[in-house]
RNA sequence: CGGGGUGUGGCUCAGCUUGGUAGAGCGCUGCGUUCGGGACGCAGAGGUCGGAGGUUCAAAUCCUCUCACCCCGACCA
């Protein structure tokens, strides 16, 4: 990649033909394949997924944007759905809540203003006259949410209240990455009320679970629950907890939170109810949420050098079939093989893609569906229609002898049971992969020179160290080796309690804590 | 906001040092031959060289200003 050495996010690195240099080059290619890509490879699978805006005149697209491109989008809209199946299963109802958000509301929680006030976007005008209060484009709703629950709730009886809304929102943030980190986001809030504190902390502890659940069954992308430190918590929030997850360049990425508000919020906009017994008391709130950046972070987690790798439950497209041809009288014959194949697995649900175009040989079909991160393709050909079989090779396979990808001879007769039992074990395969690699980068550090090395450089991994419990400490060891506290895990995901000595200060310690470099 | 870097057909870039007819590969269009792991031949279309000003007989190239993007850092879903 030219234009200077270090260009992580180009747009477009699948101009020049992969085999440009000749055989020696295409050989490089299979035996070379890295398991851990870095940041900057991850940029080329986006093509397929995205486009940065390109600047319009005169004066330019808002800063950090994200585009997504329908195929990208596709994998969003597959994510909405399944999680928002599992908000209303559990007892949530999805709303609307205003994009702009009078400044005043964002001034009375004190810790939220604090929070979000440098990356606020601010509408100052409006029909031609300034306005005389300005309005904040929502970076998140739990003021304008506040406001509107101080008028919808009055008695036990309204309580609890669960909400979630689908939307965007904009964080000037000083620095942008595609998906991780853009200016405006698509994400999903959840806000809720309750009469208790203890019901409260259920809620928050429900939809982390269920974002664990999501993660795990659907992404293919094992994470790690836990509670943030007072550093890192939600401007606002009395606890915040998360997953995080550990991508192929061994860097963490927090994939969801859902906080504990406590009744800071409801003071702020007055959110009170009268109990059974006639008391009056403010409501105790939970806010949780995920993003776009789920579409980046399942990038990061299975993607491999020769494009996209998608989990079948993700997946635009699960199947492509590619019939092989020379004539017309042979697409004719193939075709209409290939389009009983593809009915039938449409009955079965499956999403397929007949790809018959006749301005392109089989080969250049194959990398393409590849590339897009089609999990399963079916290739049939007349010797294929001859046998009554099928060849199916999953986005990628082992390499024969020949160092050609190894392919299923399936047949014609149950084809659906057969791709559905594959499509199944990918799914899995994806999750394992993942799960061993995680486990294979995560280690129980206790000495700090050990500490430093592995974060030395660009080096990561998630490290479960001792800390002495303060902030001081927290920092100094992010200075020293950029290294941050992920989280303090969850009893059942981290390694067993046992107390030891501070991995920076040798100070008393109750247990490990989570480190790692982070996006 | 600090430190680096880059703006040239749709994409990736060369050309700039030393001013003199705007280039390559890929992609795109047409025709033909091909087609079981990225085909080939021939013919073609496509560029205000980020923008403004200046120096010069002459500017993609030199100077000034400006706009934008990318990377590293501080901030963060």
């Amino acid at each position: 990649m030219a234009r200077g050495a270090s260009l992580p996010y180009p747009s477009a690195p699948f101009a020049a033909p992969r085999r440009a240099g000749g055989e020696a080059e295409a050989e490089t290619k299979m035996s070379e394949q890295r398991i851990t890509p870095r940041a900057e490879d991850y940029a080329q699978w986006y093509q397929d997924v995205i486009a940065q805006a390109e600047l319009a005149e005169p004066a330019g697209v808002v800063r950090g944007c994200m585009v997504i491109r329908p195929h990208g989008f596709a994998i969003w809209e597959k994510m909405q759905a399944d999680l928002d199946r599992r908000f209303k299963e559990t007892g949530h109802r999805n709303a609307c809540f205003p994009l702009l958000i009078p400044m005043s509301f964002i001034e009375k929680e004190a810790e939220h203003v604090q929070g979000f006030a440098p990356e606020l976007a601010v509408v100052t005008h409006a029909g031609g006259k300034k306005l005389e209060e300005a309005y904040a484009i929502r970076p998140t709703s739990e003021t304008i949410i506040g406001y509107f629950f101080s008028r919808w709730i009055d008695s036990w009886r309204d309580l609890p209240l669960l909400i979630n809304q689908w939307g965007n929102v904009i964080r000037w943030e000083m620095r942008t990455r595609l998906f991780l980190r853009t200016g405006e986001f698509l994400w999903q809030e959840g806000h809720t009320a309750h009469a208790t504190h203890e019901e409260a902390q259920r809620e928050v502890r429900l939809i982390l679970d269920l974002y664990r659940d999501f993660c795990h069954e659907v992404m293919a992308m094992p994470v790690v629950r836990g509670v943030k430190t007072v550093n890192e918590r939600f401007a606002g929030a009395v606890e915040t907890t998360c997953i995080e997850a550990l991508m192929q360049d061994d860097k963490a990425l927090q994939a969801g939170t859902s906080h504990d508000l406590g009744q800071n919020f409801g003071k702020a906009f007055n959110i009170t109810f009268q109990d059974a017994a006639g008391a009056r008391d403010y409501v105790w709130q939970t806010s949780w949420g995920v993003s776009t950046r789920l579409v980046g972070a399942l990038i990061m987690s299975h993607s491999d050098d020769d494009g996209l790798v998608l989990p079948p439950r993700l997946a635009p497209i699960h199947v492509a079939i590619v019939p092989i041809f020379k004539s017309p009288a042979e697409k004719a014959r193939v075709g209409e093989v290939a389009q009983n194949i593809a009915g039938l697995l449409r009955d079965d649900g499956l999403s397929v893609v007949l790809d018959d175009r006749d301005d392109l040989r089989p080969g250049a079909k194959y990398y393409e569906w590849e590339r897009k991160g089609v999990p399963l393709r079916i290739e049939i050909g007349p010797r294929d229609v001859e046998a009554g079989t099928a060849l199916a090779k999953l986005r990628f396979a082992e390499v024969d002898e020949r160092g050609r990808p190894r392919k299923e001879e399936l047949p014609l007769g149950n084809i659906g049971l057969a791709v559905g039992r594959l499509l199944d074990g990918f799914q899995a395969l994806l999750f394992r992969r993942m799960d061993e690699r995680t486990k294979a980068n995560t280690v129980l550090v206790d000495d700090w020179d050990e500490f430093r090395a592995i974060f030395a450089d660009q080096g990561s991994k998630f490290v479960y160290a001792h800390w002495d419990g303060t902030t001081e400490t927290e920092l100094a060891i992010k200075e020293e080796t950029k290294a941050t506290i992920r989280l303090l895990p969850f009893a059942e995901d981290g390694p067993p309690a046992e107390p030891g000595a501070c991995i920076k200060t040798g100070r008393p310690s109750a247990r490990r804590v989570l480190f790692a470099k982070n996006y």
